[in-house]
RNA sequence: GGUUCCGUAGCUCAGUUGGAUAGAGCAACAGCCUUCUAAGCUGUGGGUCGAGCGUUCGAGUCGCUCCGGAAUCACCA
């Protein structure tokens, strides 16, 4: 529509004025609410090659446009703004095509297609996910759907911090105090249970650190000195060496470990086509930062260790091997990039990872071009911001962490209570019951997380935070449910006309309100893949819902007596449904068909 | 201190490449179910867009200065 506006625009300016008017002095915009149109050209930037005042340029385009161009039936001038309005015969019709178009929205991989890997998740082995993985997690998933849907091939993965001196502690306390017990002995979810150990072994920890603090050490002394943390250091080296007894027990301990991360990654509806693991890629990562030192990319200093150097490029110099050889966490995301990018030779990489590591990230896209790496131009750090409780950031020393899986079952418990208040969801077996009320309480909590701007710290409030009114995932989910509910009522009592029975329809306001949404569905998805945005669409699915329902208050659909007009509305509510449907689809949202 | 990000209604957040009188939801108050799902719809009140200066026909949006907050600057990850 737009397009066709914009040639309409540049043909009037050329007709009237006889110059070929530059595509970004054409400013065409959705007309706001208070006015009366569809569409707005701004025609300030124009006045300088109309040699007119505002006001005589806008009404001589728009006369041009009404009489030339058959989806446009009127204009208005407002100061200098042309307020164009389309036909509702026209959209009569852009719904129909939008109808008859069954992807709708979403693009196919093309010429133009690239391969885009995106990591998130990136969870460390030693303990269970909390409210912050959630956020990268349901970012991250949203976002290769998203990508997808605007026609790329997406490749989501992971990497696993499998090893380091984290996993080594919540073994040697588990050596130490778990005799022999078992995430099945004890009836717990893996992830927990190691998890458990991690913080058991901080505990002891801190008190040997107490001890030798009493005795005259400082507290950094007291703490690598205390032999719990050498004793894990101990670990870590026979770790790397390959010993085969802490092999594996390593191995063991994370098999629990990630027998949790599956359940939770399933309720959580979150899935990938490919999980790396530090473990294998560390050596790589070695390798290439040895290859890199002979070529002259990097320093070795006099004790060892290597670094990179980019106060050249305003940062500083950067380690990338210890004095011992061993990896730092920047050695392996080298190799991890480098692994990748044999696999599958990405155009773009991005990483879904807090702001935390904005300067992580910088270091790596720069340490890569350095070593000759020119495919690192396309990595791409997806930074976004914390997610903080009221009382401020989460802390797991003060207990603060808000758990993954008990948020997701609160959120499924208040969604069964709240059905139960309103008296929803009679006559379904409780299997349904519980299935439904699972889809809303992730609902609400998915979308309350991916409505706010990615970059952006935001609050979460436990108790407050997750509502399901208003503008939430359980308003949306409740009207696909409820277009749903009349398109099934529909077929039941055959109202609904299989035959094209449309003609002659002209939609009324509230109807092109709504139709002229479904047609931005169009421009948001790539808007939202370029942007890099889930929170666009949660808010498209927003305005879209909310606009809809109205339609849905105003008017009847199936006490319609005009069939025509019936079965216009019908194929409205079913384009709004799909759209939805989709909309929820790219936020990782199941669409319930009832509630 | 250096770098990066954030500051919009009591609270949580939108606000397109700069465009018209800055919008939603929650909370508060007042209405609407004999009719397709009231998890809905309608209305009322609520703002120095952190502050100031500048660029522009036009600034919440761009630039500079300041104020407030966050992150980061490890032989941690």
């Amino acid at each position: 529509m737009e397009t066709l506006l914009r040639t309409g625009i540049k043909e009037a300016v050329r007709t009237l004025y006889g110059v070929v008017a530059d595509d970004d002095l054409l400013q065409i915009q959705k007309t706001r609410k208070e006015f009366e149109g569809d569409f707005t050209l701004v025609v300030f930037p124009l006045t300088k090659t109309s040699r007119r005042s505002p006001e005589q340029t806008a009404r001589e385009i728009g006369e041009y446009l009404t009489e030339k161009i058959d989806a446009v039936s009127g204009y208005n001038v407002i100061r200098g703004f042309l307020n164009l309005t389309i036909s509702p015969e026209e959209w009569g019709r852009r719904l129909a095509e939008m109808h008859a178009d069954t992807g709708y929205g979403f693009s196919q991989p093309g010429q133009e297609a690239e391969t885009v890997v995106i990591e998130f998740s990136s969870p460390n082995t030693n303990k269970p996910l909390h409210l912050g993985h959630i956020r990268n997690n349901l970012l991250g998933f949203s976002l290769s759907r998203i990508i997808g849907a605007a026609g790329n091939r997406v490749i989501r993965t992971n990497i696993v911090n499998d090893r380091g001196i984290h996993i080594c502690k919540s073994m040697i306390a588990w050596q130490k105090y778990g005799n022999g017990r078992t995430p099945v002995s004890e009836g717990m979810k893996g992830d927990h249970f190691v998890g458990d150990y991690y913080v058991l072994f901080e505990k002891k920890l801190k008190e040997q650190a107490a001890d030798l603090v009493t005795s005259g050490s400082t507290p950094e002394e007291a703490r690598e000195n205390a032999p719990l943390m050498q004793e894990a250091r101990r670990l870590l080296l026979k770790w790397e060496a390959g010993d085969p007894e802490t092999v594996n027990l390593w191995q063991m301990m994370n098999s629990w470990v990630y027998e949790g991360f599956d359940v939770t990654y399933r309720a959580l509806g979150v899935e990938f086509d490919k999980i790396y693991y530090e473990s294998d890629t560390y050596k790589v990562g070695r390798d290439i930062v040895l290859r890199s030192l002979e070529q002259g990319h990097l320093i070795r200093r006099e004790d060892g260790s290597v670094w990179i150097d980019l106060t050249a490029d305003r940062l500083d110099q950067k380690l990338l091997l210890r004095s011992d050889g061993t990896a730092v966490y920047m050695t392996q995301d080298l190799g991890t990039a480098v692994i990748r990018y044999n696999d599958y030779h990405f155009d773009r990489h991005i990483y879904v990872v807090g702001n935390e590591q904005n300067y992580h990230f910088q270091v790596l896209t720069l340490a890569l071009q350095r070593m000759g790496f020119d495919w690192a131009r396309g990595l791409h750090h997806f930074s976004y911001g914390m997610v903080e409780l009221p009382e401020g950031r989460m802390k797991s020393r003060e207990g603060t962490v808000v758990d993954a899986d008990d948020l997701i079952e609160e959120m499924t418990a208040t969604a069964g209570v709240m059905s139960q208040e309103l008296g929803k969801l009679g006559g379904y077996s409780q299997d349904e019951k519980d299935n439904i009320c699972r889809q809303i309480g992730l609902g609400a909590l998915k979308y309350f997380i991916l409505k706010v701007d990615p970059k952006k710290n935001m609050t979460f409030n436990p108790r407050e935070s997750i509502d399901f009114n208003g503008n939430t995932g359980p308003f949306i989910q409740y009207t696909y449910a409820r277009i749903r509910s009349v398109l099934k009522k529909a077929e039941e009592t055959g109202v609904a006309d299989t035959a094209d029975a449309v003609e002659g329809v002209i939609p009324n306001t509230k109807e092109i309100s709504v139709i002229r949404l479904l047609h931005d569905f169009r421009q948001i998805v790539p808007e939202a893949a370029r942007e890099l945005s889930p929170a666009l669409i949660a808010n498209y699915c927003y305005d879209l819902a909310r606009e809809f329902n109205q339609f849905y208050h105003d008017y009847s659909i199936l006490g319609e007596e005009v069939k025509n007009i019936r079965n216009f509305r019908l194929r409205l509510s079913e384009l709004t449904g799909k759209v939805l449907e989709k909309g929820l689809y790219l936020l990782g949202i199941e669409a319930p068909e009832r509630m």
